[in-house]
DNA sequence: GTCTATAGCCAGATAGAC
DNA sequence: GTCTATCTGGCTATAGAC
């Protein structure tokens, strides 16, 4: 475990590089759609150097997922410590940081039906630990928010939990910027409202 | 106009045949995934005499697409006709039957993003009719429900419209499904409450 | 209108020089 | 590791006989 040297570390950047643009293509086109050209043509390098750094596209797919759930676990680390917030209020900025990303174009959205692209991340030891410690903490808050009186507590937990990870391709927030009539926090605060409305104890 | 013959009834069914396949095709692997090839053997004929019938890949699509704004009209047509239904509760049993059709593995799934497809539909007359007549029918129930107090007077309706359209492409039943822990019925009833709830004044 | 056979094209993946 | 050039397979769409 020698620190790296000045070659590993560029070569490091210009993966980086490369996922970051595939997660806005992906964020973009959907993955179907997204074509390595594009990949290649965005980065500035040619499709066989692409190769050698990802064995296929569903492995560029993969190392975006990898990167969002990254993302999504800091974003989960950084609430985790605001020792201030309630646990529902730990689910509702969750979601509202996943609304945010969507609107910025930065979500990745992979079809949930491709079934090389599945085995790919099924495969993928980084994104499933990413995605199993994500899903630790938010399914932590939505028990405690439910013993709080603040989740319906008769919704079983996984229901409440891929309800919101559902808000992170819900094409409703896309819908309503593309009519342009409101803004980006108002579309968030509307989808919010809805989507956690929803979950309250009645 | 006379009556059609009996060489044109032939055609009427054998097309309603392709569309039927199209459409299950299209809610199990989504328009991308789905072969031209595959549409053939399963309707039985030979690619080629599909193409006598459907212009494109994408008329294909768009035909089916036509079939569910039918079958939502029907259905839109039925509800309005129950006089004893209040508005929010033919908002909330239209949610319903799109959840229905689409746990039944019968609701299509077009990418959002494809171009082709998107130019094919909006100029399909048949298609932008059957979604004009739903969406001023279900127009209509919202802004009453909203004058009822049954859905918050403070959510835009086309915010509402699309939230309750979103509900026939919501990845959460699927997932639910999947579970197998679940009747089709119980997870009807949750996605649908935390939906409707959402939409509730409060 | 139905078929078999094939054209044409596009995108993922690779060979091989540097 | 990067490039140019190429291979390969699969898919949409069509030609042409019947």
């Amino acid at each position: 475990m020698g620190k790296p040297s000045f070659r590993e570390q560029v070569l490091r950047v210009r993966e980086d590089a490369i996922i970051v643009a595939v997660n806005r293509l992906l964020a973009d086109k959907g993955f179907d759609l997204m074509t390595v050209d594009e990949v290649a043509g965005e980065v500035g390098i040619a499709k066989a150097s692409l190769y050698k750094h990802f064995a296929s596209k569903e492995a560029l797919a993969a190392a975006a997922m990898v990167r969002l759930m990254q993302r999504t676990l800091a974003q989960t680390d950084h609430l985790s410590a605001r020792s201030e917030l309630s646990a529902f209020e730990r689910v509702q900025l969750l979601t509202r940081w996943a609304l945010e990303v969507q609107l910025a174009g930065e979500m990745p959205v992979l079809p949930s039906q491709n079934s090389s692209l599945r085995a790919e991340l099924t495969a993928n030891k980084d994104y499933l630990d990413g995605l199993l410690r994500v899903s630790e903490a938010l399914g932590g808050w939505i028990v405690q928010a439910q013993s709080d009186g603040d989740i319906d507590p008769g919704l079983p937990p996984e229901v409440v939990m891929y309800t919101v990870f559902a808000r992170a391709c819900d094409p409703v927030p896309a819908f309503l910027k593309a009519g342009g009539k409101y803004s980006d926090e108002q579309i968030v605060q509307w989808v919010l409202s809805t989507c956690m409305n929803g979950l309250r104890r009645r």
